[in-house]
DNA sequence: TTTAGTACTATGTGATACAAGGTACTACTT
DNA sequence: AAGTAGTACCTTGTATCACATAGTACTAAA
């Protein structure tokens, strides 16, 4: 049992809304989902972010166009479809929820209502 | 896919942070716990509760003792260690430093510091 | 042709929330 | 005494997910 294992449990679930939330903003590739992660200190690596992108695709939250690139190999370009627009939203209120409870559960003593 | 199970990634590594919390307030045995949890909004059943408090305690981050109880089989306390105290405030950490991060990804347009 | 860099893909492992089922103790009823 | 309900603790099997690791493929420069 150590820090570094918990951090990744907590992860969990919480990626798949941080990259809808990001794609919210406009069209991206694998390498940008990951730099935009990295800056707001969320490290995520490729073994993780592509199958992650895959199952998203698979569920019809996504969608995505190649497109060439001038220093590499073609890109996916991948963007929200509407069904992901609305499972994003879903997700903000869950993730609220979850926020809220948590700080309910943790500071007992600063009750939010009542 | 669906939002039920995405909430229950999300509770990933966040329901060992709350169990911590809630002894830290004092000895509870896990019925106690499962309200506690519940009146937060944070579902927690059986089968989830007495793996994690198993595990918690042969992480030396839990002890407990037994009571007798007047209304039904005895009850086990379960209480903080010193070891589980330092691990609290650790996750207490994590979990403030994963809250930011994800707004930061979700919120691009309001940066907390820059 | 070789090497380096970029980008996408696939496989196996470990951790964990949960469903479902089981054991055991107490108190009340018949 | 036997049966029933309520409480409390425990175990097993399943699905999901982050990650490590390894691999494929394209471009450009040496």
């Amino acid at each position: 049992m150590n820090i570094e294992n918990t951090k990744a449990q907590m992860k969990k679930g919480v990626l798949e809304f941080c990259i809808l939330s990001i794609l919210s903003n406009g069209e991206n590739y694998p390498s940008e989902i990951i730099e935009k992660m990295k800056t707001a200190k969320l490290i995520v690596v490729e073994g993780t972010l592509y199958p992650l992108l895959m199952r998203l695709k698979n569920d019809g939250l996504l969608s995505y166009r190649w497109e060439e690139s001038t220093s590499g190999p073609p890109r996916k370009y991948y963007k929200l479809t509407p069904v992901g627009e609305q499972f994003l939203k879903e997700l903000d209120i869950t993730w609220k929820e979850l926020v809220e409870a948590v700080n309910k559960t943790t500071n007992p003593s600063t009750p939010a209502n009542q």
